[in-house]
RNA sequence: GCCGAAGUGGCGGAAUUGGCAGACGCGCUACAUUCAGGGUGUAGUUCCCGUCAGGGAGUGGAGGUUCGAGUCCUCUCUUCGGCACCA
C-alpha cells in the first residue's frame, strides 16, 4: 500500500482490476435473492453531468450494499440515444447523427467507468441500433392489432424551435419541454396515436400497489390523468331540433342552469351560425370569441368572454329553454365541449353571468339554513351538507343523493348517462424528425393502411439522408426509403415517414437489459421472470408524468399481449433531487455549470462521489459548493493516512494476507477504556449506516457517521501509540470503517482493504452486522428534572445488557439529592435519557 | 383555486419512536507550525447579558396537548414544485 495518498492512480488501479475480475457481472441463479438496481438511462449529450453523477453514486452505493449483503445484483446501465439534439447537431455540422450519438456514447462511457460505477458493462444497450428499435417497431405492430395504435388527423402541439410534434406530456406552461421559451403552436395534422386513455382506469388502480413510490410522483400522475365523474345530459336546440350533449360533474345543480355554453370550436357553432338570418355577424362575434379563447390558453387569467347565439336548448329536466352561448373558457378537448352554466354554483359561471347579465338561480341551500343573500356566496353552499331547492322532485335530497337518482333517471328516459372523463389523452408518437425509429407502416392506394411484416423488420433506418430541419419528416426526402410495395397486393405503395416519439424507446429499456442480445423477441421471458420487477429504480423528478406514466403503459400492454405476468414494473421509486449552483438550475447559458471531469481531474473520483452524497439527502436538491468538497477531500485524505499508517505498522510486524474480516467478540469487562469507546463507535457507525441504507437513505448522515468514526479513532492515536488498545480491536474497528466506506467511495476503500492484508475486494466481504451490545451505551449522564425544569445530571452506569428496572433502581437512589425534602408524586424515566421528578 | 413538499446558526445540514436542539461538514476567530502565503494541527464558534462562574432567549408566527414539543393537534404566514377557466 502507497503510503502516499494519490487518488488518480489508486482508482486507475482498481477500476482495472474490477474490469479483470469482473467484478459486477450477474446472471440468473435461482438459487440466490436477486435484486435490481436501476438507474434512469442517459441522454448521450457528450459529458456527464452532476446529475448524473449524483444519480449514479446513489445508486452504486446501493448496489454494492445489496452485494455485500449476498444478493445477486443486476446493475446496467445504457443510452438514451435517438432524439433531437444530436439530429440538430448534424444539420449545423453536416455529420450524420449517428457519428455524434456514438462519439457522445464513447465518451460518456469513459466518464462513468472513470467515476467507477459498479455497472455490468456487458448489458450495455443504445436505443439507436436495429437491433433494439425493431422491437419498437414490432411493439407497434402490437399495438396495432389489439386496436391501441390508430392514426387521425387533429389538433397537435407543434414545437417551432423542434420542427415537430409534441405529446401533450411534453409540453410544459405552453412551451416545450426541451424549449423552455419556445411556446407551442397548434397545427392540424395526421397522426399516429397510441391509446393511452384505454389504460387511464388501470393507470390509476394499480397506483395502490406502488406504496413505495414518493406521494408526489403518484399525486402528479393522479393529476395529469384527472379522473373525474359525472354525467351527460342531451339538451335539444330549439327550432333545428339538433342534440345538443353537455358534460357536468354536478348534475344535481341542473335546474340551476340558465344557459348553455359552447367551447368556440364546438362543431354546433358553424352550423348554429348558418341558421342565422344574419350570420355574418354572428361568425364576427364567433371568431373574436374563437381569437381569445386562443390567447387565454397562454395567459391564463383572460377574461371571461362570450356571445350569445340567438338560440336557445331545452332542459330535458325541467323543460325549460335557457340560451346558448359561444364562451371562450370552454375547451372543445375535454368533456364534450360544452357546458351547462349554474352561476349560483360555479365560480366561473357566476362572473360570467354577472357580467353579462344573465340571471342566476339557486338550487342549494344549507341544510336547516336559509337561503344565501349574497349570491357570490352561494356557490359556497353546494357542498355535502345542502340540500336541494326548487328542482322539483329532487328537492329535498342532498346532492350526494340527487346526482344518483338524476343520473338513473336520465339513463331511464333515455336523455342522460353516468359518465367518467379523464384529462389524459392518447399519446400522440409521430415526429417529424429523422433520428428515431420509423413507423412500420405502409401506405397503399389500394390496400389503404398496411403494417409492415414482422418478418420484415426492422425497417430500417436509412443512412443516407438529406437534413434540413425543415419542419418535415426528412425520410420523405429519401425515394428507396419511401417507395415500396404492398404487403398485401404487391402493388406500389409508400412507406410512413414519421419516426417514433423517443419516449417510446426508454418505455421498456429496462427489459431489454435482462437479455440484451436475443434476436428472437423483445425480451426473454425467462430472464424478465428472474430479474423482475426492479426493485430500485432512481432518477430525477421530471420524468415524474413523462417517462414514468409511458413505462407504466408500456408494461400494462406488455402483460395484456402476454410478454410479462405482472401490472408494474418498478417496485420502488426514489426520485433524487436536483444538483443547482448558487441557488440555480446548473446551465451553460449561467455559466454556473460544474463539470464533474474536471473534478475528477482535481480531487478524484471518489472525493466528488463522497461530497454529492454529503452535501445533502439525496432527495433534496443540492447547492453545489466548491468550499464544500474540500471538506471531503481532507476526510478522504486523514482516513487515508490513518489507515495507511496502521497498515504500515502491520506489514512491519510481517502480517500477511488476512481472511475475512475479524468478527471477534470481546469480554466487555475486560476492554480498557479506550477499547470500549472505540468499539461502541465502531458498531454504533455500522448500525446507523446498516439501518439507513435498509430504507431511510439518508446517505449524508451516514457519511457524517464515518467521519465521527474517523475522529474517533484521530482522537485515540495517542492512546493507541502508547498500546491502550488492543492491535485486533484497531484492525477491527479500521476494517469496519473501510467497509462503510466503500458504499460511497469504492476505490479508495478497496486499496486500504488491501491495506489492511485482504486480498478480495470489498464487493467479495459480507456486509457486516453490528452487534447491539457493543453499539449500545455504557455509561451514560441522564439529565435530571424536577417539575419539568432541568436541575443538573447523575452518572448511572448502565450495564449494556440491564433492563429498564436495573436503570429505575439506579435512578431512585440517586433522586433523593434534587428533590429535598419534597413529595415525589412520579418518576418519569426515559429509559438512558432523562429522569424527570415530579414533586408537589 | 386544487394537490404535494419544505421552513432549524453566517452556510449545507443533524436530531429515525415526543426526551440534553444545532451531530457532521463548510465558513469564521485565536494560537502553534522559528518569514509571508498555502497546508496541517490545537482550541473556540446559535443568539443576548457576564472577564469567569453562570443566567436568559431560541427550530417561520399565534394558540393548544404534555412532566417534557423542532417532532403531536388547531389556526396562520412564507417559499418551492405539480395541475389549472377540466365544467
Amino acid at each position: 500500500m502507497d503510503p502516499t495518498y494519490d487518488p488518480q492512480k489508486i482508482e486507475a488501479k482498481w477500476q482495472a482490476r474490477w474490469a479483470e475480475q469482473k467484478l459486477f457481472e450477474s446472471e440468473v441463479d435461482t438459487t440466490r435473492q436477486k435484486y435490481y438496481v436501476l438507474e434512469m438511462l442517459p441522454y448521450p449529450s457528450g459529458d456527464i453531468h452532476m446529475g448524473h453523477v449524483r444519480n449514479y453514486t446513489i445508486g452504486d452505493a446501493l448496489a454494492r450494499y445489496m452485494w455485500m449483503k449476498g444478493c445477486n445484483v443486476i446493475h446496467p446501465i445504457g443510452w438514451d440515444a435517438f432524439g433531437l439534439p444530436a439530429e440538430n447537431a448534424a444539420i449545423k455540422n453536416q455529420r450524420h447523427p449517428s457519428e455524434f450519438t456514438f462519439n457522445h456514447i464513447d465518451r460518456m462511457r469513459g466518464q462513468l467507468k472513470r467515476l467507477g460505477v459498479s455497472y455490468d458493462w456487458r448489458r450495455e444497450v443504445a436505443t439507436c441500433v436495429p437491433e433494439y428499435y425493431r422491437w419498437n417497431q414490432w411493439f407497434f405492430l402490437r399495438m396495432l392489432e389489439r386496436g391501441l395504435a390508430y392514426r387521425k388527423k387533429s389538433r397537435v402541439n407543434w414545437c417551432p424551435s423542434c420542427e415537430t410534434v409534441l405529446a401533450n406530456e411534453q409540453v410544459v406552461n405552453g412551451c416545450c419541454w426541451r424549449h423552455e421559451e419556445t411556446p407551442v403552436v397548434e397545427r392540424e395534422l395526421e397522426q399516429w396515436f397510441w391509446k393511452i386513455t384505454a389504460y387511464a382506469e388501470r393507470l390509476l388502480e394499480d397506483m395502490k400497489d406502488l406504496v413505495r413510490w414518493p406521494e408526489r410522483v403518484l399525486s402528479m400522475q393522479q393529476n395529469w390523468i384527472g379522473k373525474s365523474v359525472g354525467a351527460e345530459i342531451d339538451f335539444t336546440v330549439n327550432g333545428i331540433g339538433e342534440r345538443l350533449r353537455i358534460f357536468t360533474t354536478r348534475v344535481d345543480t341542473i335546474f340551476g342552469c340558465t344557459a348553455i355554453y359552447l367551447a368556440p370550436e364546438h362543431p354546433l357553432v358553424q352550423k348554429l351560425i348558418s341558421f342565422r338570418p344574419d350570420p355574418e355577424k354572428l361568425r364576427q362575434e364567433a371568431a373574436h370569441v374563437k381569437a381569445s379563447a386562443v390567447r387565454a390558453r397562454v395567459d391564463v387569467n383572460l377574461e371571461k368572454q362570450g356571445v350569445d347565439t340567438g338560440f336557445t336548448a331545452r332542459n330535458p329536466f325541467n323543460g325549460e329553454n335557457v340560451p346558448i352561448w359561444i364562451a371562450n373558457f370552454v375547451l372543445m378537448e375535454y368533456g364534450t365541449g360544452a357546458v351547462m352554466a349554474v352561476p349560483a354554483h360555479d365560480e366561473r359561471d357566476f362572473d360570467f353571468s354577472v357580467k353579462h347579465g344573465l340571471p342566476i338561480r339557486t338550487v342549494i341551500v344549507p341544510r336547516d339554513g336559509e337561503v344565501p343573500q349574497k349570491l357570490e356566496a352561494a356557490y359556497t353552499e353546494s357542498g355535502a351538507n345542502g340540500r336541494l331547492v326548487n328542482s322539483g322532485p329532487y328537492d329535498g335530497l342532498t346532492p350526494e343523493q340527487a346526482i344518483e337518482k338524476m343520473t338513473r333517471d336520465a339513463e331511464a328516459k333515455g336523455f342522460g348517462r353516468g359518465t367518467t372523463q379523464y384529462r389524459i389523452k392518447d399519446w400522440g408518437i409521430s415526429r417529424q424528425r429523422y433520428w428515431g425509429t420509423p413507423i412500420p407502416v405502409i401506405y397503399c392506394d389500394s390496400c389503404g393502411i398496411v403494417p409492415v411484416p414482422d418478418k420484415d423488420l426492422p425497417v430500417i433506418l436509412p443512412p443516407d439522408v438529406k437534413l434540413t430541419g425543415q419542419g418535415q419528416s426528412p425520410l420523405a426526402s429519401v425515394p428507396e426509403f419511401v417507395n415500396t410495395r404492398c404487403p398485401n397486393c404487391n402493388g406500389r405503395a409508400r412507406r410512413e415517414t414519421d419516426t417514433m416519439d423517443t419516449f417510446v424507446d426508454s418505455s421498456w429499456y429496462f427489459y431489454r437489459y435482462t437479455s440484451p442480445h436475443i434476436d428472437t423477441a423483445p425480451i426473454d421471458k425467462e430472464a424478465v421472470h428472474y430479474w423482475f420487477p426492479v426493485d430500485q429504480y432512481i432518477g430525477g423528478i421530471e420524468h415524474a408524468i413523462l417517462h414514468l406514466i409511458y413505462m407504466r403503459f408500456f408494461t400494462k400492454v406488455m402483460q395484456d399481449i402476454g410478454l410479462v405476468d405482472f401490472s408494474e414494473p418498478v417496485a420502488r421509486l426514489f426520485t433524487q433531487g436536483m444538483v443547482i449552483k448558487d441557488g440555480a438550475k446548473m446551465s451553460k447559458s449561467k455559466g454556473n455549470v460544474v463539470d464533474p471531469t474536471v473534478m475528477f481531474a482535481k480531487y478524484g473520483a471518489d472525493t466528488v462521489r463522497l461530497y454529492t452524497l454529503f452535501a445533502a439527502p439525496p432527495a433534496r436538491d443540492f447547492d453545489w459548493s466548491d468550499s464544500g468538497i474540500e471538506g471531503a477531500a481532507r476526510f478522504l485524505m486523514r482516513s487515508y493516512r490513518l489507515v495507511a499508517k496502521y497498515a504500515a505498522q502491520r506489514a512491519s510486524r510481517g502480517g500477511g494476507h488476512a481472511s475475512g474480516s475479524g468478527s471477534s467478540k470481546w469480554e466487555l469487562d475486560q476492554l480498557s477504556p479506550e477499547e470500549r469507546r472505540l468499539i461502541r463507535k465502531t458498531h454504533q457507525t455500522l448500525r446507523h449506516v446498516t439501518e439507513d441504507l435498509e430504507g431511510r437513505w439518508h446517505f449524508n448522515t451516514d457519511v457524517a457517521m464515518a467521519m465521527e468514526l474517523a475522529n474517533e479513532l484521530g482522537e485515540l492515536e495517542k492512546a493507541i501509540d502508547e498500546g491502550k488498545v488492543r492491535p485486533e480491536i484497531l484492525k477491527n474497528s479500521l476494517e469496519y470503517l473501510v467497509l462503510v466506506l466503500s458504499l460511497f467511495v469504492p476505490h479508495i476503500a478497496d486499496e486500504l482493504w488491501e491495506g489492511l492484508g485482504h486480498a478480495e475486494p470489498t464487493l467479495r466481504i459480507p456486509w457486516p452486522a453490528y452487534d447491539p451490545q457493543y453499539a449500545a451505551e455504557d455509561e451514560l449522564e441522564i439529565p435530571v428534572q424536577v417539575n419539568g425544569k432541568l436541575r443538573g445530571k447523575i452518572r448511572v452506569a448502565v450495564s449494556v445488557s440491564e433492563t429498564e428496572i436495573r436503570e429505575r433502581a439506579q435512578a431512585e437512589e440517586k433522586v433523593a439529592q434534587f428533590i429535598s425534602g419534597r413529595q415525589v408524586i412520579k418518576i418519569i424515566l426515559v429509559p438512558k435519557k432523562l429522569v424527570n421528578i415530579v414533586v408537589r
